[in-house]
Order: structure tokens, then C-alpha cells, then sequence
DNA sequence: TTATTAAGTCAAACTTCTTGACTTAAATGT
DNA sequence: ACATTTAAGTCAAGAAGTTTGACTTAATAA
């Protein structure tokens, strides 16, 4: 009689919960702060003095604060502020690429402490997951040298490769990645390092590193457009990474825009690999991706013409998702040259009026982010420090018995 | 010396907090399976069955659930399943529209218990004010009479009406609505009543509603397209109702498409408000409105031939947000009459292939949600109850001292 | 008739936050 | 100089809520 009946429910929390909220909640309003004393914290967080204290006690046990200076300087008793120890945990993020593979050690600050990069060889995922895993050991053990302690504070390990994720393979020329797509990543690499392991495309990569180090610092409502090989958007909303149901959240890549003729998907006029294209040089190859700097830097005609017809859809796409997101700023960040980056987000201007041209704002419509080929791999080695020491609704909910 | 520092920080949570969200969590279970027994709800919840007794013996104190009969049929003790009490809790919600405002009130079930309807005056929002304090006056004192203890038991007042929010006058003659967006409709309205008051644009109360009563029960990702005198989209992004920082994310009336000529915002051929220009109505009326619904049924080759262009366009706006939100699903709702939405449902198959054509999906792409001039009053009113019985993030938050 | 299974209760323990009084230490004012 | 004021931080007891493990109740199955 008894069926096996799934029952629709979010878990409840307990004391517990409470208490690893409110240690993420310190520990962010420190990221966002600087150095701030126990008071400083109990008035941001609305917490008690001595709860505060308490947290931090157990915060400074575990290293992941430690205490500054006295501040002398108003009246009353001096105070003690308390600054995150970039030492109390380190996370690896890889990046997948069509070509190649980046892998970055970050501290709990998601500064880089440590970065390699190899080829991709030929023979497809199975190859490209023993290259990675030997990287990450050698990674690991040059790290465990230098920092004996981080050994034991890998929060784990982030993954970012090209979306989109899970479809049925299709004969579409840009993805070329369809095997890596149909290859069970995940779970590869987690038994291979014995990390706790996740999976984002490479715009939500590069969002969550705009998020711990750069523009979107401290935003709840951003879009991060991400400008690579191909274009995607990387979404940070009401304060966390948006991924939709599938991962797939974001990629604008495949939104079909019309300029003039039949309607055809963004990225195919407004991404690196239509740059290449139209150059007719190889695509994605290291070498490519100097010589469109260096012909960049030489004001070639033919990446100008290119310019123009991109920066026209970029303003449609900035329109786009400015009109859907209702964001606080959107971030032009991404893996290409630099320069080219900088002349793209020129060319951007004057942006079409939309609805983010209200009266007060204070951020940028349109700003710059991180911008260079390790954004990727940087932003994937955010991800599990944000999932182990962030805020979040998930962080206070009780996990399977 | 201490100048006034804002400290940026999430609040911290404490005991009230986690009971505030193991009470919403076994609420919201309960309305999404139906009546559950303690034991039940202890295994959904992951909470222990003395703390789901404690807390449900609070709830049934409460008046939100009840013991329904004694189930027996397997071996054990009978289980005692408990249901929601559609009488715990009643909201108002106000449609307010270009001529006219529409009031329901909805019990915690969101079912409608009562409604009105009145042609707004001339003179704008300040006798329109007056108007619907006069209605939500009367409404009220019909309910106190009809159910004693719903006077006791208002969670609040949800308003809905056209976005976007907050922009500088334009001369657009799509809104015309620029005196009521600069009124401060909410404290008015707040103060009029005593009730907490919100507001929100017509599509995202569209999505309230389905995500209460409809086709977006239970669901996490759902966009749903509004489809009235504008067309906007209502997000519910990870279980919550998204509206960007300024509450004006889904209004992908105003995104650029292109049609051959030059590139137009959606809503100036997708939209009733197109349809009445091109029929020559005159624009929004009662009476433009069932004119419609006739030649609909009739046939009529002139809403055939706007059919087809909608329906083109409708198309296009479907893969813009399966590509963009990764949803589970796509949801047409709207105030059109019923048989044009049907006729529009249907002419918008086959869907443009997307990204959400994955293998083993088990939502339609596109399902039709509740349509009809009412829908938005009724999320409207579903607004209040959400708020104080669904589990959020921000219901365990500490709020200011 | 007995064994088994499952729902639900009881009371004590445990975890964590809160409260209010107290201590410490600096700047300010006379 | 010296008392006053202000603010940071601690102490110890209390309060709120969940957990634990033993127990009771009541049904079906053997």
C-alpha cells in the first residue's frame, strides 16, 4: 500500500542553519567592507554584540578572519577590526576550452596564487580529463610546498567550458564541443581529485569572477556579457548567479537578431570566432588570438569593418538585456584581446535609449569588466568559494540525512 | 569623527527565523502535494516529527491548517493528513488599468472570494484613488459581515498595473499611464487602507497567479508572456518572482524586433493595443474589447491577417526567453479574450527549434495559462499571501529593530 | 493471537541567539 | 588634572527552537 511517494518540498533548517547563515553573512559583509570590528558587525547584520562575538571567535579559530590594528580615534573604547585571511581556503577553477585548458588556484579573497595552461590533445575528453587531472595534481602538490595548510582548505573545484549544456547534438559549426558536451565531466574529475566538483558555462564563469574581484562587486542585479570565442551572459540576480533549469541560462549567442536580412543568432556576427572567420584566419588557435592584437593595434580596415557591424548588435544586444533584466549595470567582460575589447566597448557608444536611462542612476549603463583569457578560469575558481562561504537561501536548508 | 557609515550586509537570522521558515515550508508543501500527515511532512522536510507536531500544532492554533479524517490502509498507526484552511488568510488585490480597476479578494488558497470592477474617473490618480479606497472600503465591510474573522486575518493589499516604472516622461502613446507611474500610489494607498501594500507591473501579477492557481504550480523556472493591452513577461526564476532592481525586468514589450524594416519594440505589433490600431477601435475600451471576441469568432480576415504577424512575432519573443531564461516552460497568459489568445496559442506552433528542445523534457515549450481579464487582479492578490506564507530567503532575514 | 510496522507523543538535552549588567578604554569638557 | 561621556566588548543567565531516544497507540499481516 505503501507506494514510494515523492513528496514537493523545500527542507527546513535549524540551529545549525542559523548559525552557518550568520557566519557567511560576516564573512561577506567583511568582502564587501574591509575591516570591520565586532560592533561594525552587529549593526550591519543586526545581530547582538555577543552573538557577534561568538561568531567571530569561531571564525578566528577556523582562520578564516583574523583581528587588525586597534583603531583608536572617536571616543569610547578602541576598536578591534577583523579582516578575512585570503590563506583560509583556496579553490582550483578550469577552464575548458576548444583548444586549451587553463587551471588557476585562487585564496578565499579569489586572488590567483597559482596558474597553468596546457594544449588540449587530440583524442577528446577522455585524453583532456587525464591532461587536467595531472595538472591539478601537479598544481596541488607545488601548492601543498608553498602553503602546507592549503592542502586541507580546498573549498573544491570549479569547471567552466562553452555552453550550451545537455541538447542533442546538432551539426552547428560553433560549438564543436559536442563531445565534451556528451562526457560525464563532473564526475570524472571529482573521483579523479576527491573535490567537491561543479559545472558552469563560461559567461557564468566570468560573471562570478566580475562578482568576487570585479565591476559587479557587491551588485545584486548585473548582466556580464561575456565576449569569447563565442557570446554568452553570465547573470547575477537578486544577488546569486542565475542558471536556469539547465545550466543554459544566458546564452544569448543564440538569440536571433535580423540586421536586414533573415534573422540569424548573435554570435555568429558578434564573437570572436566570427571575427576569425571573417579574416579567414584558423580558428581559436593561440596564434590567432595575437594576431588579431597585433592587427587590432595596427587599425587593420578589415577588424574596423568588423567593429562596426559587431558594436551595432552589441547595442542591441546591451538593449535586450537591459529591457528582460532590469539590471543595475551591464559588464563588458570576456576572453578577447584586450584592445579589441576596449575598441568593441567604444564602438558601443552612444547606446540605444532603453529603460535603464532613469532619472538618478549612479552606475554606468554599459561598463568594462575583467577582461583577458584567464577571466574564465578565474571566475570558475570563485565558484566554490562562493558556494562554501557566501550567503545563500541553499547554505541554511538541511541537506540529505 | 564617526561620520555615518553605511555598512553594505545581508541580516543575519535567529530562532524565530528558522521557525518562521519551517512554518512556510510545511505551508508550502502542504499546498503543493495536498493534505499531509506529520510524518509526511517530517520526511519532506527533513525536519524531525516532534518539531513538524510542534510547529503544525501552531499552525492548527493559527487557523492555517486543519486535521482532515483518519486514513487507514497500510500497517502502522493512521496517519491524521492536514490541509490548508482556505479561511486562514485573505488578501486584496487592484488591477488598475488604463480606464478601469478591477479588486479581487483571494483566500490563502488563492481562490476569489470577491470581486469588483469600475471605470476610473477622469482626473487621474487622485480621484482614481479615492475610487478604489471607496471599493476597498466596501469590499471589506461585505466581507467582515460574509466571514467574521477575515477581518483579522488580511495579509495585505497587492496592486498591479502596466510598467516599466520609474522613467522620465516620454512621449510613448503606448502607456499613457505617465500620471499614475509618478503618483505615490503605494503610500496612498498604504495609508488609506492600514494594509501592507505592494505593488508590481501586470505580467509579473499574471505570473503570481499561475504560480498560485495555474500552469506554473510548483514550478521553479517559468516565464510567463502576458499577452494584454501591452505584452510583458512575468519571471519566476529559482522559485521566486524576479523584477530586476527597479521592477521592471521582463518588459520584452519594449525589446527591439526586427521585421523586415527597421527594428520596432514588440509590443507595437504584438499586443491588443496593435490589434485595436489595426482595426481602427478605438483603443481599450469594454466595448473595443468584446468587439473582438466577436470578429474572433466570426473570423474575420482582418484579425486573421494581424494574427499571422502576432503570431510571427510571438514566435521569435518564445525563443528570445527559452534562450535567455532556460525556463521549464513557457506560459501564455494574459487579458486578451479567450478565443483570440487560443487562436494566437495555435498559430504560434511549430515553435523556432531552441535550446529547449532537449532530450527527455517533460513541460511542453509552450503551455496556455489563465486567461482572461481577471488574471491580474487575482496575482495581484496573490502578492500579500505569498509574501507572508511562501519560504523565501528573505523571511528568515532579521528586519530593522 | 501475535508480530510487525508506522504515527505520533513525552521529557530531557542540546544548540544558538538574546538580555542586561558590567568592564575597559578612549576622547571631551571643565 | 580629573570627572564625564561615549563606545567596544565580555560575562553569565535566560529564552527560543530543534533534536534525541524511549514510549504509546493503533493499524495490518502472518
Amino acid at each position: 500500500m505503501n507506494e514510494l511517494r515523492t513528496i514537493r518540498a523545500k527542507s527546513g533548517t535549524n540551529q545549525e542553519g542559523t548559525s552557518a547563515h550568520n557566519r557567511r553573512v560576516i564573512i561577506e559583509a567583511i568582502r564587501l567592507n574591509g575591516p570591520l570590528s565586532r560592533a561594525d558587525l552587529a549593526r550591519a547584520t543586526r545581530l547582538t554584540k555577543q552573538t557577534i562575538s561568538n561568531l567571530v571567535e569561531g571564525l578566528e579559530a577556523d582562520g578564516l578572519v583574523a583581528s587588525e590594528e586597534v583603531v583608536r580615534g572617536g571616543r569610547g573604547q578602541p576598536s578591534t577590526p577583523y579582516r578575512l585571511v585570503p590563506e583560509g581556503a583556496f579553490a582550483l577553477g578550469v577552464q575548458i576550452d576548444r583548444h586549451l585548458t587553463r587551471l588557476v588556484a585562487v585564496d578565499l579573497m579569489g586572488q590567483e596564487v597559482a596558474r597553468a595552461v596546457a594544449n588540449l590533445p587530440p583524442g577528446g575528453p577522455v585524453e583532456g580529463c587525464k591532461l587536467i587531472l595531472r595538472l591539478i595534481e601537479t598544481m596541488r602538490a607545488d601548492l601543498t610546498r608553498r602553503i602546507p595548510e592549503s592542502a586541507h582548505r580546498l573549498a573544491g573545484l570549479g569547471l567552466a567550458m562553452p555552453g550550451p549544456f545537455g541538447l542533442a547534438p546538432s551539426d552547428d559549426e560553433t560549438w564543436m564541443m559536442a563531445e565534451w558536451q556528451a562526457f560525464p565531466l563532473v564526475e570524472t574529475l571529482a573521483a579523479g581529485t576527491g573535490l567537491a566538483t561543479s559545472l558552469q558555462n563560461d559567461a557564468t564563469a566570468c560573471a562570478a569572477a566580475e562578482r568576487m574581484n570585479g565591476s559587479a562587486d557587491g551588485l545584486d542585479h548585473a548582466v556580464c556579457i561575456y565576449f569569447g570565442y563565442g557570446i554568452g551572459a553570465g547573470l547575477i540576480l537578486g544577488g546569486e548567479l542565475y542558471t536556469g533549469s539547465n545550466r543554459n541560462a544566458g546564452e544569448i549567442g543564440m538569440v536571433l537578431f535580423s540586421r536586414g536580412g533573415a534573422p540569424s543568432p548573435l554570435e555568429h556576427r558578434s564573437s570572436l570566432a566570427s571575427l576569425f572567420q571573417h579574416l579567414g584566419l584558423d580558428s581559436a588557435t593561440t596564434e590567432a588570438y595575437a594576431e588579431v592584437e597585433r592587427r587590432t593595434l595596427a587599425d587593420d580596415p578589415r577588424i574596423l569593418d568588423w567593429l562596426a557591424g559587431a558594436a551595432a548588435d552589441m547595442r542591441q544586444a546591451v538593449h535586450m538585456v537591459e529591457t528582460i533584466f532590469d539590471p543595475q549595470t551591464v559588464i563588458l567582460s570576456g576572453s578577447a584581446p584586450e584592445p579589441l575589447a576596449k575598441r568593441l566597448f567604444d564602438a558601443m557608444f552612444p547606446l540605444i535609449p532603453s529603460n535603464a536611462d532613469r532619472p538618478g542612476r549612479t552606475l554606468p549603463r554599459l561598463q568594462l569588466g575583467m577582461i583577458g583569457p584567464w577571466a574564465v578560469a578565474l571566475g570558475a575558481a570563485a565558484e566554490p568559494i562562493r558556494r562554501a562561504f557566501d550567503p545563500r537561501f541553499s547554505a541554511i536548508l538541511k541537506t540529505a540525512s
